[in-house]
DNA sequence: CACTAAAAGTCAGTATACTGACGATTTGGG
DNA sequence: CCCAAATCGTCAGTATACTGACTTTTAGTG
């Protein structure tokens, strides 16, 4: 990770010409290609076409690259993106059980729970049984969490930040709205919805 | 999954009013959120202000939802968005070595290796030692796996366009272009970059 | 009250993604 | 030629993400 381009070069750089490679970009079925990307203006053909022009990879990619970035900006608290929203979620409504708190972050329960209970060995949380409902387990952030989650909150929020920096304001805001909007629309597939209402 | 909400109510829909559901979103370091969403208009100040708020929180849910959708478009196959990814490139270019079917995907070399080994083992993909370099293995498509690849085009492409049909075409461009910038701007970070030139 | 259905959390299993380290092989420089 | 550095693939380990199934507990209905 040390060897990453400086972040000015990087801003700078007009979109690549991508057909550089030494590999050279993936084609493949370009007629099913074409109806996903049907006005290919602002990037090379190669590129449209290939594994980057469908909408998925890129998606992977940033999601790997954002992971990579919280982890330079938060690995001295060896806390993960997915648990530092769990801490979060928990910090702001105490007492939440597993399942609301599954909904609250749009993890899957079994997900939550695992990760929930890493986070209670490490002192972090306590999971407590209730007597008004015996199924449930609620979470509650411990002092040391708590002073964990504010000590993060800068270099958490600088992590956000640089994923999409190389944006400009309008740009930026335009994008998160589009991002918004898919979330949304798609909210209900898989087994980790993000509670609506 | 039988459950989502029918593909036109979504469409159709506004963008949801978030602040109505009975897990609240979560709010948190409101400063830190400001400089990340400078401008928050079209979305509800508590949406911008909680974990939604937070784009590397939406890339993962949109992941999550393109995966889901994956799974629904191409469940028959068995056959993971990586592993479709992998075997597009593998199809293209036959005979690339793991590292550089690796930073053609964009995937780190140790996932590369366990994915092929499981793609092997299904007879879909065929790994080789070469005498020119005795530390490669080089991958090559079996028949079968050339077959279903194929038989996988159409159904992954739907799936990949399911994933950003919620956008109009201008805004679905934008988007695309605005992912592009950032995927590209953001290459180096992380283990697994693609490979540029 | 009795019974069915639903919910919560857990379990075992599979897949992707990353980390640092290692042995074998190749490359590059003196 | 020799040796150090680099590369490739693998290894063991950790984390997230999902699947279907299961036991216990609660909710709902007749």
């Amino acid at each position: 990770m040390s060897d990453k381009p400086a972040a000015d070069s990087v801003d700078d750089a007009a979109p690549l010409p991508p057909g550089a490679a030494g590999t050279a970009p993936v084609l493949e079925d370009s007629t099913a290609e074409k109806s996903v990307s049907e006005d290919p203006s602002g990037w090379a053909t190669e590129w449209a076409a290939g594994l980057p022009g469908r909408p998925g990879f890129l998606i992977r990619r940033l999601h790997q690259i954002h992971v990579a970035l919280f982890a330079e900006e938060c690995g001295g608290f060896n806390v993960t993106p997915v648990q530092y929203s769990i801490m979060s979620a928990a910090a702001l409504q105490p007492g939440l059980d597993q399942n609301e708190l599954a909904v609250a972050v749009g993890v899957d329960r079994t997900t939550l729970a695992n990760v929930a209970a890493r986070l209670e060995a490490r002192g972090l949380v306590r999971r407590e049984r209730t007597p008004k409902d015996r199924r449930l387990k609620r979470v509650f952030l411990t002092p040391e969490g708590q002073a964990l989650l504010e000590s993060m909150a800068r270099p958490a929020a600088r992590a956000h930040q640089r994923t999409i920096e190389a944006l400009s304001g309008a740009e930026r805001q335009a994008f998160l709205d589009s991002l918004t909007r898919l979330v949304l629309a798609g909210n209900a597939y898989g087994r980790a919805p993000l509670r609506m209402g």
